[in-house]
DNA sequence: GATGAATGAGTCTTCATTCAT
DNA sequence: AATGAATGAAGACTCATTCAT
């Protein structure tokens, strides 16, 4: 089969995923019935079923995709020169997810916390989801390792720890966001800053 | 049975809850039956019917009360004399929280994400969930107050930002252990002492 | 015991009838629920049950006095002095069935209407309106038999037939009343009346 | 399966109907469970489900149904030319409806009890009822009306009044003979015409 | 006797998934 | 390969009735 078979799946698969996310994120996991999807892809019943095996894969997919789409967005910002302090760098990453959410008007932060939530009851999902926090975790420790390097952190700062906080930070931004309200990225980046985090990389 | 005392009726009560609980936590609020309920509770279909209308109220219940169980926890900490540092008392917060659900047997931050993810299809529980952590960041607000009249924030630091940035620690320490792990307490406080927040509330 | 003992039993009897009777009308039959009635009656579940065994003879109960009702209501209208002619005769029953209704505030033509229903799966309930009506049924063909005797039918007319047919029109008014509306017992003797039997007794 | 045939879906619409008019006939409305007509159907609950919204919508279809099979009955007697005189006409309504009962083994008058008492306590079933009576009384009106010009009835006779009598006669009927029994067209008619109303059209 | 909390079988309904066409 | 009608196992909830106190 040519390539253009290949391309038309991969097409309807993602036209599926597509309404899927949009499904999830209006109605959460469990209230999204596999007809609100069907209907929703504009695709039947047995097509959809032929493209994923069941509901929990497609919600794995979702979430992966969504998760594939935050690396692409994050990653960039980790590898960008020169590396800003942290402060800096945290609310470009808490801005980013902001931002993404706002202009695609796929909610980044409500699929998260959809995901958490049942990642609780699903081991397979958990594993996913935990894979791409540690590692993305990791690349933050790099970082944190530049900043130190850089005489950005104290001198018995460790990358790791410094990692786990401003991961913290901002998957705390997110629930915070979405359940709270009345906050955003600047906010959160002024308040560290009061805390006395190097906000320009002076001290 | 002749009327049941007040302090009979809320046994039984709280013996349903504590059921309701049990089983939210082990299975996620969805795959949790009413009959999982039921049979954990000990009673019949009809006596937990009678104590809660429904599944809703239920879960209602179990977030309120584990809201309510934390409150009880935290506000014993903002209120401490003499006034922690920031990280200090960041710290405190998070292990009161950690040790309560491996002391209790009952996980309270496992309870917090399937909350938060159900919030964002039920505005009931969405509001109380909100109201209360409005109140606890109001609350670690005038906290930043005082920390900034006795000079632990920057000068020109906004008690209400530091107060926001906190709050985010804090839930984000609860998605990391929950999702990610391979995290305590004292490695986000260590990580943000890395990054420069007053340990000591010595500069 | 005393007969006042008797005497409370059949008042603590009636009160629970009444509030049955009230229910059904409102709700109907089955959409009462024995909750419904035990409130409206002030008594507990175990008072009603002691006095009634369960819902079905709270509902032949409340049929069977209903048609006692009826009975007291109708049979003085059938032995006046003088006998009025058919159609007056016929105007009066459903009048007085009309105007019992309206005094009263409890509708026999409601309660009528769901025991019809109810009597064609409770072969109990069944008999004791069959029984019932027969009994009128006959009662009013001993009425024909006095009308034929003054002449006021045709030589011809067998008396069965006569009171199979005006027990008809009363059922049927009855029924027309509580479905369609906009008709009274006068509508219906007037039609008849134009039909061509005889009202004043004269031909 | 493809998309099914209009007349398929029609006609499983019909078997579930058949099946669902079978049940309430022999056990009531209240006492047919959705298991009884899904059982009685053949078909699974699922199927029936997507051809009814619920056992409200089948019980206004069953009796939907057995009106328009009633109506489509009686409109051709009261078309019919030359134009029976009123006793007459009654009467083949009459046997019409029971003639129809005992062919098909399905007995519109016990549907019709069920019906009126449902209609007490759902508004939609009562204005579709009321609605049906309340036509096919204009219809007989107009009768009434050919018959007065045709000298069949009294001078001063109000047709309104003669169709609301004779309605009332015929609902009657259905009422007495489900009830109370050893009642056929036949008598009824005799009754009437005992009563002196036309038999023949002539005086 | 009286109370009313508790029971649990029974109801309606939904929805992920399959498979005949 | 695609379709979408059909499946049927759950699930939430009700309510007539009982019986321990």
């Amino acid at each position: 089969m040519p390539k253009i078979s290949d391309e038309k799946r991969a097409a309807r698969r993602m036209q599926i995923l597509d309404a899927a996310r949009a499904c999830f994120q209006k109605n959460g996991l469990h209230a999204t019935t596999m007809e609100d999807i069907i209907r929703a892809s504009g695709l039947s019943a047995g097509a959809v079923y032929s493209y994923f095996k069941g509901k929990d894969e497609l919600i794995l997919a979702a979430v992966t995709t969504s998760l594939g789409t935050l690396r692409a967005l994050l990653e960039p910002l980790l590898k960008a020169e020169p590396l800003p302090p942290p402060v800096k760098l945290t609310e470009r990453i808490m801005s980013t997810i902001d931002d993404f959410s706002k202009r695609e008007g796929y909610d980044l932060k409500r699929i998260a916390l959809l995901g958490w939530s049942e990642a609780q009851r699903n081991e397979n999902l958990h594993a996913t989801m935990r894979g791409f926090y540690a590692a993305f975790r990791d690349l933050l420790a790099g970082t944190a390792l530049r900043w130190k390097e850089e005489g950005l952190l104290h001198d018995g700062a460790s990358p790791d720890d410094v990692a786990k906080a401003l991961l913290a930070v901002i998957l705390g931004f997110v629930v915070e966001a979405a359940i709270v309200g009345d906050v955003g990225p600047k906010d959160i980046a002024a308040g560290l800053g009061g805390l006395g985090v190097n906000k320009s990389g002076l001290r």
